[in-house]
DNA sequence: CTTGCTATTTAGAGTCATTCTAATTCTTAG
DNA sequence: CTAAGAATTAGAATGACTCTAAATAGCAAG
């Protein structure tokens, strides 16, 4: 899917902003991470890519993505030592990993919830920046009950040990 | 420092219930583990139990840290896809790296802390570990004011963007 | 204590995500 | 349009692991 006129140009205020020039390369990969936003990575983007921009190198790629973390228009998520993730969400949110299918998925964030997370600092500790990753499995969606009728059960033994 | 009788008995009893055995090496390693508590590589470890086991390898220091992860008696700290740091802190907590020195320090969670981050999950997500990872300027502790007169600044504007 | 069966250790080769290099090709200010 | 700096590219290089296969060590049974 190609960008909108729209996203073309926020793309291209971004890039400028950071000293950086939109080409044709940078397009087709940020349309390509808008287009699915399941948290590729690298090879995966450049497969998408290639299909519509027949011969652009995985240098390119790389180098594609690292100038829209440099201008703030995505971010990395890491798990681990996996291949990193790229992700056009900019809104505050946690990632969950479904240790079964490897799929990531997006947690919302409340700005309660980071102010609480803020709080836990001692006041020599000045965040920049912070990354909430969960993993556990991912049960199939009920479907009917999408309210929160919250569970009460304590958390594994093991909730917090790796 | 060498472990003390309690310690070598809690790692065999750790290593025992995974179905692994003590090994000198083993041991070496976790003592390098406790005896300085600052989050240090493989390489690092490596370095520091050269000091006392003349000869240990670096793929049996790999080995050995794989082995505590899997008895349960380590974590792992990754940062972004920088080298895995090991930590024997087992109680549930948080992770701040100080971008200038490159330090990795301990910050405690609560169990409220724990399970208001538990609840911002949607039913279908079963949880089985979480990693809190800050990043961000320490400044030197003041010493004196040592209760945290928190302060009430709101966060930079980039606070989640990375 | 010795034996025998695994588990562990080891050096070195292999893997793979990522980064670098140097040559070519774009972009765009003027 | 044109030059100067950016960006792209293929392929080499890097570095943190991970694997392999041979030697060694732990330990339960006798």
């Amino acid at each position: 899917m190609p960008l909108s006129s729209h996203q073309r140009l926020h793309l291209k205020e971004s890039l400028n902003r950071a000293g950086l020039k939109p080409t044709r390369q940078r397009e087709q990969v940020f349309a390509v991470l808008l287009t699915k936003r399941d948290h590729p990575t690298v090879e995966e983007v450049w497969q998408r890519s290639r299909e519509t921009f027949q011969g652009i190198s995985l240098a390119t790629v790389y180098n594609c993505l690292e100038s829209f973390v440099r201008s703030g228009v995505v971010r990395q998520v890491n798990y681990e030592r996996e291949p990193t993730r790229y992700c056009p969400n900019l809104a505050p949110h946690a990632h969950f990993k479904d240790q079964e299918t490897g799929k990531v998925y997006d947690i919302e964030l409340s700005s309660d919830t980071l102010e609480t997370l803020r709080q836990i600092l001692p006041v020599e500790f000045q965040p920049e920046a912070i990354e909430i990753s969960f993993h556990g499995k991912k049960r199939k969606a009920t479907g009917k009950n999408s309210k929160p009728s919250r569970q009460t059960n304590s958390p594994p033994s093991h909730f917090f040990n790796s």
